[in-house]
RNA sequence: GGAGGGAUUCCCGAGCGGUCAAAGGGAUCAGACUGUAAAUCUGACGGCUCUGCCUUCGAAGGUUCGAAUCCUUCUCCCUCCA
């Protein structure tokens, strides 16, 4: 056998189901060391709405790649695999284990399997792009990419603003189609030697409750005034993927008048349930995936086994 | 006690004689996904022996070739005047 890969370990899930409980009892017991995986906790003043752990929790269980950017910027998968890997490398060095815990599947997948070299987001011309979107229509731009990348727009449904858009940067930035730059991209093998562990409730009836409590929660921590303050503090609108995300975009559009103040609490736990449904979906259609049932009496002591049996290997 | 307004498919809510199994939204379910992913988009959504049939628009009657839509009574809600 040849030198052994680090290890890494991966703790994914849906919101709720229980990994940043799960998270800290494998950091008491074994080397590790926390990355969060999760596109919104990288917004600093965002705390309450995005269950990020309170200050003494944070200080006991550090958190790498949490509190990064300020609401008014922009993060992305690419970003995140650049950042991922390098506090690896520095984890990896200090002689510990990382422990990436969190629910934002395309960051996974794009760490794993890695991302075509395709040009990063060009904020000019996604601003021109919603211009013409704005004047002619999201159909009439699907009809413009299919005369210079009719292979994409094929796939793309005629109203997917966002896939779109990125289509027509890839192309008018590159001249290429994207498939052709899929096509010629070799495959980089990933670095490590992974252990993928998913926990996912078995009772989506349980999770809906534990939602539902979760948001209660976040209210009476003051969701609503965390929101506000971010309006005063920084220059943001509702275009923003900071406010567009779950819990926030609800309460922002109570602030603006959108949606009456009785119904916040309905909306937040309806877009948190989405949010947990999308992220299952992921989930089952990932392979090699350790799963485990955040439900089961033995959980907790299987998942240790596991990261046990992994990390002995390893050395 | 008097004057009006209303009851619509799981919820909100349009419809106000035929083109209505009934707009739209929400929920729910399923699915797509390569630098916005807590995002974005797609499909299904009364039942069935499914190019048609059956049951639905508070209840019971009635008018009509035909009613969720018009009339009568009843039940329950709401606003206003006492």
């Amino acid at each position: 056998m040849m030198a052994s890969l680090p290890p890494v370990i991966f703790l994914l899930g849906p919101t709720a189901s229980g990994k940043t409980a799960l998270a800290f009892e494998l950091v008491d017991r074994f080397p590790l060391e926390i990355i969060s995986i999760d596109s919104a906790q990288v917004f600093i003043d965002m705390n309450i709405g995005t269950a990020k752990p309170d200050t003494a929790t944070l200080a006991r269980y550090p958190h790498h790649l949490i509190d990064l950017i300020t609401p008014e910027a922009r993060y992305s998968a690419a970003q995140f695999c650049t950042d991922a890997l390098r506090v690896m490398h520095d984890i990896t060095a200090r002689g510990k284990v990382p422990l990436i815990v969190g629910g934002t599947m395309l960051y996974y997948k794009a760490l794993t399997e890695g991302l075509a070299d395709l040009p990063q987001a060009d904020p000019e011309l996604r601003a021109q792009i919603d211009g013409e979107a704005a004047t002619h229509g999201w159909p009439y731009l699907h009809a413009e990419l299919a005369k210079l990348d009719p292979e994409t727009a094929a796939r793309l449904a005629p109203n997917d603003a966002q896939r779109i858009q990125r289509a027509l940067e890839v192309v008018r930035l590159t001249g290429e189609p994207m498939g052709a730059i899929y096509a010629r991209q070799m495959r980089q093998p990933f670095p490590y030697r992974t252990l993928p562990l998913a926990l996912l409730p078995s009772d989506r009836a349980w999770l809906h409750d534990r939602i539902a409590r979760r948001f209660d929660e976040m209210l009476a921590q003051g969701l609503v005034g965390e929101t506000e303050n971010l309006r005063l503090k920084y220059q943001l609108h509702a275009d923003l993927p900071s406010i567009r995300s779950v819990g926030y975009r609800q309460v922002w559009d109570m602030l603006e008048g959108q949606i009456p103040s009785r119904e916040l609490r309905d909306r937040g736990i309806f877009a948190t349930r989405q949010f947990a449904k999308r992220q299952i979906t992921w989930l089952n259609g990932l392979p090699d995936l350790n799963r485990f049932d955040s439900l089961a009496s033995g959980t907790t002591k299987n998942l240790f086994t596991n990261v046990h049996d992994f990390l002995d290997n390893a050395s």
